[in-house]
DNA sequence: TTGCTAAAAAATCTCGAGAAATGATCTTGA
DNA sequence: TCAAGATCATTTCTCGAGATTTTTTAGCAA
């Protein structure tokens, strides 16, 4: 029953659209994900209305919907914007996800079955081939790696009992998305995350949960402490709305 | 800047209405945290459109922001709906809030100054107020109690530097008020609430992290306690929407 | 009575046009 | 030159009506 609240509440882009306005969310949120729409662009309905092809009504409901991910931002009578990023929030961002996947993890750990087991082999296996494509093309961060990695991560948590934490580090999830993939893109870095992955799956699978959450902790602090070394100008101009 | 995202993303009810939209979604909000829309009832815009007065997409929009609180869920081509209760979603609502509550109160407590301890002096005195009012004439929670429990909760974390938590603690804090509302209505419990929140102010106050974390722990936990203690066929016919 | 099919009713979804508000441009005066 | 005010264009917000989809009702046969 409750299970349909976040399957409704967060429609996970693997679903088929089942109306226009799903569709336009869908395609809005990728676009602001990879950022077609910088942080801190405004998001004109009469503009976009032609490129998404949806009426104004159908574009504000999906723009409506994507403030619940907290990637637009609607003010009052001036329009919509796309939520602006910073350094203070990317740390804030990881620091709850720390808190909470963490928390999430050592319950799945402690009440996972088979089934969790069979899920996290599966998604690991799914990652690693990615990964293994990925070093051998030496080529940037894939579309399929993003999605393998955040089923991964999901995988892990997915035995919590608790659905308002995993509801929540969705939500984080996506968002860091965002900051993952400008910085991956703008500089590479000399990391070797299929170790990571490697290392923080056998711990969960060996149910170790301290060394388990303790390298899930570093795993994403690392990605961190990448953004902190991006260009000190990096994040002007994208936050503030004022070009 | 990002002062703004919260704000927008959760405009709170003392906010003054700037739109159509903002007036239905904050009485649609208050109707549904009343009670007055019961847990899994459909809410079908035709005959609300009428009621609340205002067009239909209108009200559309209204629903969808209130998806963002998880206070509706909409399912594909089949409309909108309040969302459902169960005890179990209760638990994980508290165990969720002990998590990040209790981290943000450190945090307020590590990092607050002296605009902190004024904030919450002023909540905790207009709180006690309305509990002595509360106390003289023998009446049940009043909406001017909810109003300012929940502004001395705020006020005890807004010196945590984590928007993040500080606004899912707020969707958290709607959450349960809807389970307090019907239980305290219900059952009204023997308990010493003001003496609770006296202790939960001079810890503070006091910057002793660890008495503070761990009262507002308990603090939590006995509402949960109460909501356990309805009868049993408290949540029949509440969240599965089949009566 | 039960179960299936089909029509009817209701509700949702979608769009385009009009009203209100915001932001930009230009003029005017010190 | 700069500031303030007025006019105009853009954008947002709002509504009502039409097209799809879902749900209910009615009919018929087993």
């Amino acid at each position: 029953m409750s299970e349909i609240i976040l399957r409704q509440t967060l429609p996970s882009e693997a679903q088929e659209p089942k109306t226009l306005v799903e569709g336009a969310y869908q395609r809005l949120r990728r676009d602001i994900i990879e950022g077609t729409h910088a942080p801190g662009d405004k998001l004109r309905v009469e503009h976009l209305k032609e490129h998404y092809d949806v009426g104004a009504g159908t574009l504000r409901e999906a723009l409506l919907m994507l403030v619940t991910d907290a990637l637009v931002v609607a003010q009052g009578q001036r329009g919509f914007r796309v939520a602006p990023i910073s350094l203070a929030d990317f740390e804030d961002i990881t620091r709850t996800r720390v808190l909470l996947e963490t928390e999430a993890l050592r319950q799945s750990i402690a009440a996972g079955g088979e089934e969790w087991e069979a899920a996290i082999v599966a998604a690991f296996h799914r990652l690693s081939r990615a990964e293994q494509r990925l070093a051998d093309h030496e080529q940037g961060i894939s579309e399929e790696w993003e999605m393998r990695n955040r089923a991964f991560h999901e995988a892990l948590i997915s035995a919590s009992a608790s659905r308002w934490i995993r509801h929540f580090q969705h939500i984080l999830y996506q968002q860091s998305e965002r900051y993952r993939r400008i910085s991956l893109f703008r500089q590479p870095i000399a990391r070797d995350i299929h170790a990571e992955h490697q290392a923080l799956f056998e711990a969960s699978l060996a149910r170790d949960a301290t060394r388990a959450t303790s390298i899930l902790t570093e795993h994403l602090l690392r990605t961190l402490d990448a953004v902190r070394r991006m260009p000190a100008d990096f994040f002007n101009g994208k936050g503030t709305g004022k070009p």
